[in-house]
DNA sequence: CAACAGGAAGTCA
DNA sequence: TGACTTCCTGTTG
């Protein structure tokens, strides 16, 4: 069990170590892409928040670096490389593009009116803290909930700010009381457009979680920008201009969009699978979902009960996937929604929205968080000379045990047939080969060339064929099967 | 037809 | 220079 985490890094007999974290930050140079939100997107994104009802267990706030909670397994922590990986990745602060390196992250709230109800000062400075924004001089009308939690996502429950309570903090919960407010204000006074308005909205569960996420600040690179979150609340109370409401509504759906996307686009570069479903093979649905309730901290359904391609899988209704995954299949459905839509056809309309940018937000042009700069940023040096994560200097026999050693996620595409021998199989030779020119930065890579490099390792004595050769079973050499 | 084997040349850090 | 990557021909099941 030791190598599947430390051996790699501790044998003085390898000829290169393993990174841990496999998802390369965005880079500076590459940046991330604002994803403004088209009218018709907001509509679809505010339909999906309000239709999808995940569990309690999807209200956790993704982890972070500072505050790593335990792999989705507990009962076997030393696999997941990957899924630590992901959220190495997810933690990973984006570099600032200029000078300020170093600076701390800040959101400026400007209200475009005099605000009544909340004192913001006419130019307020959010820093940054985990869970947490600090507003200097901000004192909110609403009470903290009795126990202080925060609602987060992912399979890690209760995060609890290490920052104590103050005056000068907003608890992201209060934010979200707040934005609560404004939303059930807005709907009940009509002022979104008619094409906006949602039915019977249940909650913004997947907005709030969007938005608690700090490491969505950290990616944004948030500077002093004019939210105009006061606006919103004054539009509402005193029946002022309504205009102001919808632009305000749809820059921070505009953020929660771009933060899903992002976190979509990990996953795929994590799961080695296309951003579209409708590419998924039969073993991009398993892993995806594998993955997902791994993700949401759901039951286990049976796979067999996803094997088709991914073009089946978006074709199945609601209904079909409760059927098919009880517990989860709603969880599933609207995942699935949700990746169609930030991914999917809409997404290039999603991209070319004239919504404008905030000032001090990296604007769409110097921002790129698609796979291919993933890919290409795992070998970019980033945030001025941190370690980088992901490295395209990885052996193939490295890869390949990192991939065997993540069986929860990539154990449909290869997996251990002896493991005391070093005995494996690839059983999905296209997504092997993916996910390996993907982590090299080869978009060209097949199994032909793959299994080209594993045959180089024939004479070093790295990897053969078994005894009795089977295809698609090799076997690791000692030590290398270690 | 896909997997397999291996030669040869090219690329890149 | 090592570790692939790319392309190739030919073989095997």
């Amino acid at each position: 069990m030791l190598w599947e985490t430390g051996f790699i890094e501790e044998s003085d007999t390898m000829p290169q170590t393993v990174p841990r974290s496999g998802c390369s930050p965005p880079s500076a140079s590459q940046g991330e892409r604002a994803v403004p939100a088209s009218p018709a997107d907001l509509q679809h994104l505010l339909r999906l928040l309000g239709a999808a009802s995940p569990p309690e267990s999807m209200l956790h706030s993704p982890p972070n670096p500072h505050n790593k909670p335990p792999p989705p397994y507990p009962e076997d922590n030393t696999n997941n490389v990957f899924l630590e990986r992901l959220y190495d990745f997810e933690g990973y602060p984006t570099p600032s593009p200029s000078s300020d390196e170093g600076s701390i992250p800040a959101v400026a709230l400007q209200p475009a009116s005099p605000y009544s109800s909340l004192q913001y000062s006419p130019q307020v400075y959010i820093k940054e803290e985990p869970n947490r924004l600090a507003v200097p001089g901000f004192a909110s009308p609403y009470p903290l909930s009795p126990s202080g939690s925060c609602v987060s996502y992912g399979s890690h429950n209760q995060y609890s700010s290490p920052v104590p309570q103050h005056d000068e903090y907003i608890d992201i919960e209060e934010l979200l009381k707040e934005n609560q407010i404004l939303q059930d204000s807005v709907q009940q006074q009509s002022y979104l457009t008619p094409k906006l308005e949602v039915e019977e909205p249940r909650d913004h569960i997947l907005l709030r979680s969007a938005l608690e996420d700090t490491s969505f600040q950290k990616r944004l690179n948030l500077r002093p920008i004019p939210l105009e979150l006061g606006s919103v609340k004054m539009e509402e109370s005193s029946g002022g201009d309504d205009s102001l409401v919808a632009p305000d509504i749809d820059r921070v759906l505009s953020m929660a969009i771009e933060q899903t996307k992002r976190d979509v686009d990990n996953t795929c570069t994590v799961l080695g699978i296309s951003p579209d479903p409708m590419l998924w093979s039969t073993g991009d649905v398993k892993a995806w979902v594998m993955f997902t309730l791994q993700h949401y901290n759901l039951p286990m359904v049976p796979m067999e009960n996803f094997t088709m391609d991914g073009a089946a899988l978006v074709a199945l209704t609601e209904e079909e996937f409760n059927q098919r995954a009880s517990q989860a299949g709603s969880t599933l459905y609207a995942q699935l929604e949700i990746w169609r839509t930030s991914q999917g056809p809409d997404h290039h309309q999603l991209s070319a929205s004239p919504i404008p940018t905030p000032a001090g937000l990296p604007s769409a042009d110097d921002m790129s968080d698609d796979e291919d700069s993933e890919s290409a940023g795992t070998s970019a040096t980033v945030g001025g000379g941190k370690a980088k994560t992901g490295s395209t200097h990885i052996h193939l026999w490295q890869f390949l045990k990192e991939l065997l050693a993540s069986p929860h996620v990539h154990g449909s595409a290869i997996r251990w047939l002896d493991r005391s021998n070093g005995v494996f199989k690839i059983e999905d030779s296209v997504r092997v080969a993916r996910l390996w020119g993907k982590r090299k930065n080869r978009p060209a890579m097949n199994y032909d060339k793959l299994s080209r490099s594993i045959r180089q390792y024939y004479k070093k004595g790295i990897m053969k064929k078994t005894e009795r050769s089977q295809r698609l079973v090799y076997q690791f050499c000692h030590p290398y099967c270690l």
